[in-house]
DNA sequence: ACAGTGCTTGCAAGCGTATGCAAACGCAGG
DNA sequence: CCTGCGTTTGCATACGCTTGCAAGCACTGT
């Protein structure tokens, strides 16, 4: 009742070993029902519960996850959240969360404490860690994926979504639907997101013998974009549409055109990227291009516990395929929805 | 350089005892400059960190603070993660993340989970514990404090703001524009913020004399929150005003209400609850009281710490005073924004 | 009746660190 | 040169648990 029973008080009191005590606990372990039954007793009784440290001391597993985060403001980051601490939930594996901003050093520094925790594992969502830590932490054994982020290195473990591909097929439909001259207001191109989105674009527009209205870096940040936006617009010869490279951006483009009384989907066509919930409000009903969170979730956590548990896991970087969604903010081209891409 | 660098071995490197490595380390213990200087070395040449379960063991201070937290799709929640993590990363604690259904049984499973895991201290976040395990985390002795959320107990620490004042101060609001058929659609009656915003809603309809066209329980769902935004108008006979208990779901009944044609602002007034950062954009601007995360944030990271470090620290409870926001949804009285409320 | 078999169970050795205690040390005052 | 005091250091133990090992046990087949 204290809160401070150990396994040592029910064994006395349940009149067997310590260990018989640990292994009811411990899944798996040999124990008669009738041992079992008296130790369950015991434990409830006195309120026991084994404590997770010293089972992690011994064991060499926390069952401790580390996320390293960079924003929350851009919604795609709590839901992934969101869905991974549920799906590691359900494994028994917890999330240790830090946020920190999207420099080299500091993210460092939060791996460190990471791996001072013990963590048996790490998910790096849309931050960048230097090769020379990734190293360490391959040779400290412990495994790193990088959510939505893609980076050469030994042992980085990547997930992320087709976004070359992404980039080209938002650009091919902006192409398709008559549009002239076409902007994009780039992810941060400090990001491999950022930068493979752009390829995509340049590439699609390369195929059409289109010249880049404009090209500008986003830095994936609602007050840049939208000042961006403010700019191209500006001008006497203003662009029919505009690609941004995400969402949280596109959004804020979106304000500033009705600011200046442009209508999206009319007077102009905006695309973001990632098809966030909020882009499905009818404030904003933005086309864009989906990347399938659950999928990638799901894939990082199945990599992850793969890579901890089983010790011949080879490592693997998965990227998933995407789609488009049309809402109202760009013309859809005559018969597209039917057509596809 | 292999990772898993013990205290020992970096004693044996430097020629001194473990115990001097581990003072070494430990701030505040003693240790001459020259003993410091040689572990240090060899510290740094081996690659060797603390490590954190271990010291946590011993000392029966995890640094690990338990955030339990439901659902992460209203901003207002991932806004203060961010900034609970920071404060929290700036004071050496570290944040173990769980999200959890509401109810009573899924909340407490995961407080065990914290409890077993050490944890030197508990955020709920708009959930509600039961009283039972309430007290046997006071038991415990680990500091349970409640974020945007009050409630009754042995030990419970509350960090809210003023919410039946906030209820009252909005629909006092609404009343002197001369709005005549307010509706609320209050926040979900089973947590105290919305039962209390309610409540500041009736007072201040009865000290006017007024019958509230529509009281309704929204629960703090979006969809739920549309739907009854649309019954509302679907009449003969529709409010000129609708007081939301939140944020998240004025934003849908925004939507719902342009959906019909209505021009909020205009046709009829919106006002939500809590000021998250999307209600200042220009596709909402919603008139909306803010609670004032910030502050609410440091305090409970004051009052947690203090309960840890403190042993002696008296239970405190703390409110907030918020404060209207005038943004485009609601109609403004005359000569309002001079005169305040 | 006896050796063999498959479970259970207790013993004891850790896991990596902090810390009380007492010994060792340096140094100043007498 | 000796005593006394403050600082630094090592020894040993404790934190709460898991797990290899070997002994104990109840049965089975012959």
């Amino acid at each position: 009742m204290t809160g401070k029973v150990t396994s040592s008080e029910v064994a006395a009191r349940a009149g067997v070993s310590q260990s018989a005590v640990s292994r009811v606990f411990t899944p798996g372990a040999s124990a008669s029902a009738e041992t079992t039954r008296k130790v369950q007793r015991a434990a409830t009784e006195l309120g026991y519960r084994p404590n997770s440290l010293a089972r992690a001391m011994v064991s060499g597993k926390s069952r401790i996850i580390g996320l390293v985060v960079a924003y929350l403001d851009n919604q795609f980051y709590p839901l992934a959240l969101e869905l991974l601490s549920n799906a590691l939930q359900v494994r028994g594996y917890h999330l240790l969360v830090f946020t920190a901003p999207n420099s080299a050093e500091s993210v460092d520094g939060v791996i460190q404490d990471l791996m001072d925790y013990q963590a048996d594992g790490i998910i790096a969502a849309s931050v960048s860690m230097s090769s020379d830590l990734a190293e360490r932490a391959r040779q400290a054994g412990i495994p790193v994926v990088l959510f939505n982020r893609a980076q050469e290195g030994k042992g980085l473990l990547n997930v992320t979504s087709a976004n070359v591909d992404g980039g080209r097929k938002v650009t091919e439909f902006l192409i398709r639907g008559q549009h002239q001259r076409i902007a994009h207001i780039a992810g941060w191109q400090g990001s491999s997101t950022g930068r493979d989105r752009r390829e995509g674009f340049l590439e699609a527009m390369e195929a059409a013998g289109l010249e880049p209205f404009a090209l500008v870096d986003g830095m994936y940040k609602r007050p840049v974009a939208m000042e961006c936006a403010r700019q191209l617009v500006a001008g006497r010869v203003r662009p029919d549409a505009i690609f941004v490279g995400n969402d949280h951006m596109a959004f804020g483009v979106l304000d500033a055109l009705r600011h200046v009384g442009l209508t999206p989907g009319e007077d102009i066509s905006v695309v973001g990227y990632d098809d966030v919930p909020l882009a499905a409000w009818d404030a904003y009903a933005l086309t864009t291009f989906r990347q399938p969170v659950n999928r990638m979730v799901e894939a990082t956590v199945e990599i992850l516990i793969d890579q901890i548990e089983t010790d011949n896991a080879e490592p693997e970087s998965v990227q998933f395929e995407g789609e488009l969604i049309l809402r109202k903010s760009a013309r859809i081209p005559e018969g597209f929805a039917n057509e596809g891409l």
